[in-house]
DNA sequence: GTCTATAGCAGGATAGAC
DNA sequence: GTCTATCCTGCTATAGAC
């Protein structure tokens, strides 16, 4: 279902469309999510929010500097776009514009996966040394700059708007005070304490 | 039709919907618009593109300070979002993001009027007295932090998404060399050359 | 050119046999 | 629990009267 919503959005996404692809009857669906399409659409936004929030660590860990992180990080969703022929690669950012104003349920789950990723994103930020407020904004600059040079790059099948996304978020990101300067012993050992578990 | 893309989305806008909030039957849009539903988007889309770009310098001209000017137009789409009940501020984002993959003819429009943008706005850019390369660079992330960060907003009805994205931009636009230093004599009289004639 | 009526079709959802 | 057949509603698009 998030294979057919990031790339399709909501509304251009049909029940029978879905039961094709997953190779069961149209039945079979709302015979395990009791409300219809809807449901079918919460679950795969909660499910894919949880599973992306998990990659922030797996790809900033390894850079010593988080400006070098985050501009490595864009350069490899770039990369993987361009690999899966522009298909997009956040279903949340498709579907939230498109549904913010009909669809109030299903909006009330965006923001949900929205704010976990905050959080947690905030919480690995601040392990790196960032205030807690200059992490919380800066996740929000990072989504944010992600999910419309996705959009950018979606509609000129082009890796420009990600490269370009990157290097102004990393510079944005290295003008950010660091009070624990990083030290190497914490680095590359693997993972971090603060995002092992996983949201509610 | 622009009002309606921005906020449900190409798929789930309707011609009769259209047809009620324009006040006429279905019948006139077919005759004015040969190409149906279709059409009338791609028409939309390129109209709201040359007006929003226009936008550009009329909020970044009153400024000195690049960087201020564009903090400051962040927050003002803020504002302007939340007095407007968290509809979208754009229906390129919200439609590219849904058609990209399935409608080929209108990710070309949008493909279009997304370039369109990047080269008047770099040409504005240029005028500030950004090098062509970092001009370029920065209305990438400038407008992908944009768009994104209005997808956040309405999922989360909260300015703080696109309060962030101005400020993260703003530090980024701070950290490019600029050439010309701006004389104050070119700024604040109104209108600059190259931004004025409409794009094709 | 403007509007009405309708054709043709697809989608979401359900009932009920297995 | 799994799948089939079907209902109903909505859409796009058109034909044709004014």
């Amino acid at each position: 279902m998030a294979e057919l919503l990031r790339s399709q959005g909501y509304a251009a996404t049909g029940i029978q469309q879905l039961a094709e692809a997953a190779g069961a009857p149209t039945g079979s669906i709302y015979h395990h999510f009791k409300g219809g399409k809807r449901a079918v659409a919460a679950a795969a936004l909660r499910h894919t929010g949880a599973a992306y929030i998990q990659l922030l660590p797996l790809l900033l860990d390894p850079h010593e500097d988080l400006a070098t992180g985050v501009e490595a990080a864009f350069a490899q969703a770039a990369e993987d776009l361009e690999n899966t022929g522009w298909a997009n690669m956040c279903p949340v950012g498709t579907v939230t514009g498109e549904i913010a104003d009909a669809e109030p349920e299903l909006r009330a789950v965006a923001d949900e996966v929205i704010a976990s990723w905050i959080d947690e994103g905030s919480q690995y930020l601040v392990h790196r040394g960032l205030s807690p407020s200059d992490a919380r904004a800066a996740v929000y600059a990072l989504l944010g700059a992600l999910e419309g040079a996705f959009i950018l790059a979606r509609g000129q099948r082009s890796t420009e708007p990600l490269l370009a996304a990157g290097h102004a978020i990393a510079t944005y990101v290295a003008a950010l005070p660091v009070t624990t300067p990083a030290s190497p012993s914490d680095l590359g050992v693997g993972r971090e304490a603060g995002l092992d578990q996983a949201p509610t």
